[in-house]
DNA sequence: TAAACAAAAGCGAATGTTCCTTCTTTTTAG
DNA sequence: CTAAAAAGAAGGAACATTCGCTTTTGTTTA
């Protein structure tokens, strides 16, 4: 949890003097940053909905006020924390994408990449928590779409590029293997939130030999 | 949803005269079943905890007296539903295990036979809210542990059926590649879930690609 | 420089609703 | 006629959110 004292940051300069903020607007996103964080911990541990207002106040060290000016409800919380526990992942997969160029080189880190974040373990949780939620909420859903598109495009754009180096078969649907590969991602930051002991590495290396058809000889 | 009607099943011979309830133990399942039905039609849409019981009651038509007769708690329903979904899950990958040999013959049908089911897409919707509450239910996450240890087994023995007749090589590790196996079949779960109208025919050749090494040639 | 001021930030008791569950009464089946 | 089953009104707790008041902060004024 970030320990944000209410004078850590100072006023800067002010350019308006008659309608200015108490405060800068990096203190004003430090503290909507320590809400997030703390709603984060508790619906890590006790789920969305079992989660109440209260708790979130209490574990932010604020008042029912407070939070409410920095969010207008218990439902803006979840779709910012659900969205930034989705993206943490897509972030990884981009960035997997950007260092490897075969397949089986890309999936064999990916796992051992997820677990390496901050808090790995709360996100894990908190994503598949997400993933329910987007079931419910259009605006989550909406806007979760857009990400997963991104994803999906390029991993079928990784897909045909290894089809142009002859590594992958022509005539594989680039588009289903996408969503294939993405299976195996989510699969493993489900399997891994039920059980924190699930190794990263050796489910990395089944994923590559899985990829590299040691199955199928 | 199942239509009982209240005389539908009617009682058959008694042994015990003085304690004898009043209908017969099939009425009592099929009731249970009836509420069960309607609650999972509501779950299913609305999500867990956006139900309320008054959801689930005038859904099966009944009173809350008649429904807190069957079930002690909405969280025993949630459980039961919860199970359910899950176990429908587990009996398909068991199936496919009896009537396919390889693994590649295995992973190419498996999507299409999750997406036959009855009330398929209820189903899915379920199961990825169960997931989230296995993070919190203690009790259903024991129980959803013993399913889980089963199925992994009969991937782990199927692949290492596979190695003793040369198809699988020697040094991969069975019990990840089941975990692989199995992120598959829950990947595609979830992003069907998200978007019925993703192709399991494709993901299902797709996975079969995958698995027979068409991405590292 | 310091006192006063204005506006934002924060507080927290209170509100009104929602919801799960219970309990008494009524109905139904055997 | 008896006992189970169902009904449904009502209890009682939990909850998200609001709103009037207090504190703090940055600026202006004496």
């Amino acid at each position: 949890m970030l320990a944000v004292g209410r004078c850590a940051v100072k006023s800067e300069h002010s350019l308006y003097y008659g309608a200015m903020p108490r405060v800068t607007a990096e203190y004003l996103a430090a503290r909507r940053g320590h809400i997030l964080s703390a709603a984060a911990a508790r619906f890590a541990r006790d789920g969305f909905h079992r989660t109440s207002m209260q708790d979130v106040i209490d574990e932010a060290g604020l008042s029912p006020g407070a939070v409410y000016r920095y969010f207008r409800s218990k439902d803006e919380i979840i779709i910012a924390i659900s969205l930034e526990a989705i993206g943490s992942v897509e972030r990884v997969v981009q960035e997997a994408l950007r260092e490897h160029r075969s397949v089986p080189d890309l999936v064999v880190g990916l796992p051992a990449a997820i677990t390496g974040l901050d808090d790995a373990d709360d996100r894990m949780r908190l994503a598949v928590q997400a993933w329910g939620e987007v079931l419910r909420n259009r605006d989550l859903a909406d806007r979760m779409a857009g990400e997963l598109a991104r994803l999906e495009s390029a991993l079928r754009d990784r897909v045909e590029m290894g089809r142009r180096d002859g590594d992958v078969a022509e005539e594989v649907d680039a588009d289903a293997v996408a969503h294939v590969l993405l299976a195996v991602v989510q699969g493993f930051i489900l399997q891994r939130a039920w059980n924190p002991h699930l190794s990263a590495e050796a489910y990395g290396r089944a994923a590559r030999d899985v990829v590299a058809g040691q199955l199928a000889r």
